[in-house]
RNA sequence: GGUCUCGUAGUGUAGUGGACUGCACCGCUGAUUGUCGAUCAGCUAGUACGAGUUCGAUCCUCGUCGAGGCCGCCA
């Protein structure tokens, strides 16, 4: 069929301007009705789909067409056609033509598929990613890839607009065991020693600024061997951006700027400029998360003053100190819910670390709630003022010590908002977070340990803090959040290397273990290290929250399920006994529980 | 590591301590010349696995396996 006078063309692109034209169509059958005397076959790629009619008049390819079914693959060749008056079809892009088949050639046939690409309902997960190359022939899958190759594009672009240059990093590197697991790769080479994956280029990308680079990035792929969740995987991509002699403002307005790109040019939107701000202590004050969900108000309301030695004794006990919080967070509509509702709640904030959960409702006929008997009258006109709350509303308590509470008040203030159905989809809801500390203590060995990584350089002027109160240090550090995610976070960094060596052994850390971990890095810092900063961002989040979905396993073509696995390749497998000797591995049985 | 929810034909679902577990789609057979979620007639195909309670378990209990959500974890 190549024939000149015959063009090759997209399922979803013809029009009514067509008509007359000798096409060629590729794609997959997508339904058939078969009218006996008449077949009607939807072609489809991933442009859309065109209406193919074959009549008997055809002879030999009638025949053909009659064993036609969902999935095989065919080319059709015929003359675009309009559609006679009445049968167009509205719902379809090319619904105003048709195309009589001329020739058909079957280029490979299908099994039936264990799920109809052409359906309304969703197939399980499971089915999904076991068959994913059936999966990926669906709209939505389509879609999400295609928004998310918009999206690298969009970022590719500004960055070599701004002069940035994409570097490739290495997958195969140094174990610097601080942080979260590696995976490890083992060397054939030299036996007993292991390579990692990176967890982020991190080091790479600060040596390829003392390298001289200037300005970098790269869509980089990172690895770590944690647990998943619906917006985490062992395997992901992140937009990694480094520069030198920058500030932290000049940073953030770097990557505010491309992210407001991205929305523009990939997706056709606008965001604010410039991005809002918040300080760290800011947002977990008032939204009990570093990673606050800006789509809806309910924020945190302190009310530890107004139970001060008050009938409730277990919140007047907690004013007494400031250490501690009592947080009260309005539930709109909350009095409707029963005591039922209630105990549910209760039981989910302690999952998130309450101890208890008190609450009361302004329901018609009175105040209600497990603290009702200890609130009077002028307690609860306060409580409702300060926080808001109309009649049929309720509010939530939680006491505890601040830091702790403020995280349940945080979690809890997100449930209300689902709840609520105030997360919307579609709202984009950004902000920069600020002023995290730079160490902070480590709860269970209580040693002081790096907030984010040891990288991260300290706000000037706090030189002084450094040996007397470390926990008081700010860093400069910023992440950027958007409807309660984290998409990414950055920093400046520390690029002398007797400053880095200071916060290693703050750290913890001896001469030895810096030496064996961080040696070949001490070492560039010593050649003339350039100030740099620098950041990344998360692609697979921005795509799922731009996609309006929930799982990241929706925005990546090959994902792991939440057991780290690839149920379509069946990985991780086990690998033949002779792979195992050339490593100098063998396999120890756990032992028995 | 913990916890919650789920597991019924190929797919999506319904239902019940007791008789052939119902429906839709897919598939198969036949009919069908203007459909587009084609239509009509018929057919095929299922309780994840193991143990227990019970006269009897798909249903209740426990365990195993698998999946998802959350907590821990994720510098």
């Amino acid at each position: 069929m190549n024939d000149p006078n015959t063009a090759r063309v997209s399922c979803g692109a013809l029009t009514a301007s067509d008509a007359g034209r000798r096409v060629e169509l590729d794609g997959w059958v997508h339904r058939r009705r078969d009218h006996g005397g008449l077949i009607f076959i939807d072609v489809r790629d991933r442009s859309g789909i065109t209406q193919v009619i074959f009549d008997p008049s055809l002879g030999e390819v009638f025949g053909q067409a009659e064993t036609l079914r969902s999935e095989d693959v065919i080319r059709v060749c015929g003359v675009v056609r309009s559609r006679p008056a009445g049968t167009e079809n509205a719902k379809l892009a090319t619904g105003q033509v048709e195309v009589p088949a001329a020739e058909l050639e079957i280029l490979n046939r299908s099994e039936t598929p264990p799920f109809v690409i052409a359906a309304e309902e969703e197939p399980a997960e499971e089915v999904r990613l076991r068959y994913r190359y059936l999966d990926l022939r669906r709209p939505r899958m389509q879609r999400n890839l295609t928004v998310r190759h918009r999206i690298l594009k969009a970022f590719r672009d500004y960055f070599d607009d701004h002069g940035f240059l994409e570097v490739e990093t290495p997958n195969l590197i140094k174990s610097t065991p601080e942080g979260a697991r590696d995976y490890l790769v083992p060397s054939r080479l030299h036996r007993g020693t292991f390579y990692a994956l990176p967890q982020s280029p991190q080091i790479l990308k600060q040596i390829l600024m003392i390298g001289g680079l200037g300005r970098y990035m790269q869509i980089a792929r990172c690895f770590r061997d944690e647990d998943s969740r619906s917006d985490r995987q062992p395997e992901f991509t992140q937009v990694d951006v480094e520069m030198t002699f920058v500030s932290q403002d000049e940073v953030l307005a770097m990557m505010e700027g491309s992210v407001r790109y991205v929305w523009e040019h990939a997706l056709g939107q606008t965001i604010p400029d410039p991005l809002p701000r918040l300080t760290y202590a800011e947002a977990m004050r008032r939204f009990g998360s570093d990673k606050p969900d800006l789509r809806f108000e309910l924020e945190l309301v302190d009310v530890a003053d107004a139970f001060r030695g008050g009938a409730f004794g277990l919140f007047a006990g907690l004013a007494e100190s400031e250490a501690n919080r009592v947080i009260a967070l309005r539930w709109p509509g909350g009095a409707a819910l029963s005591r039922r509702d209630f105990d549910a709640v209760t039981e989910l904030a302690k999952t998130f670390g309450a101890k208890g959960l008190a609450y009361v409702s302004f329901a018609p006929d009175g105040i209600k709630g497990s603290i009702a008997r200890f609130v009077d009258e002028p307690l609860a006109a306060q409580l409702r003022e300060r926080c808001g709350a109309q009649d049929g509303d309720a509010i939530l308590f939680v006491g505890d010590a601040k830091h702790g509470a403020s995280e349940v008040a945080g979690k809890l203030r997100l449930e209300i908002g689902e709840r609520l159905g105030l997360r919307k989809p579609d709202a984009f809801a950004f902000c920069w977070v600020l002023g995290f500390p730079l160490f902070e203590r480590d709860e269970e060995t209580g040693e002081i340990t790096f907030s984010h990584h040891p990288f991260t350089a300290p706000a000037p002027g706090q030189e002084a803090l450094f040996d007397s109160d470390p926990l008081a240090l700010t860093a400069q550090h910023y992440d950027l959040v958007l409807n309660g995610y984290e998409l990414g976070s950055g920093s400046i960094r520390n690029h002398t290397a007797e400053f880095q060596n200071r916060v290693f052994k703050r750290l913890g850390l001896s001469d030895e273990q810096i030496e064996d971990r961080f040696g070949f890095f001490m070492e560039a810092l010593r050649y003339g290290a350039p100030p740099h900063g620098g950041m990344a961002l998360g692609i697979d989040r921005i795509v799922m929250i731009a996609c309006g979905e929930n799982s990241l396993r929706d925005v990546i073509a090959f994902p792991k399920n939440q057991t780290a696995r690839d149920v379509m390749m069946d990985a991780p497998s086990s690998v033949p006994d002779q792979a195992l000797n050339d490593l100098g591995l063998r396999i120890v049985e756990p032992p028995p529980a």
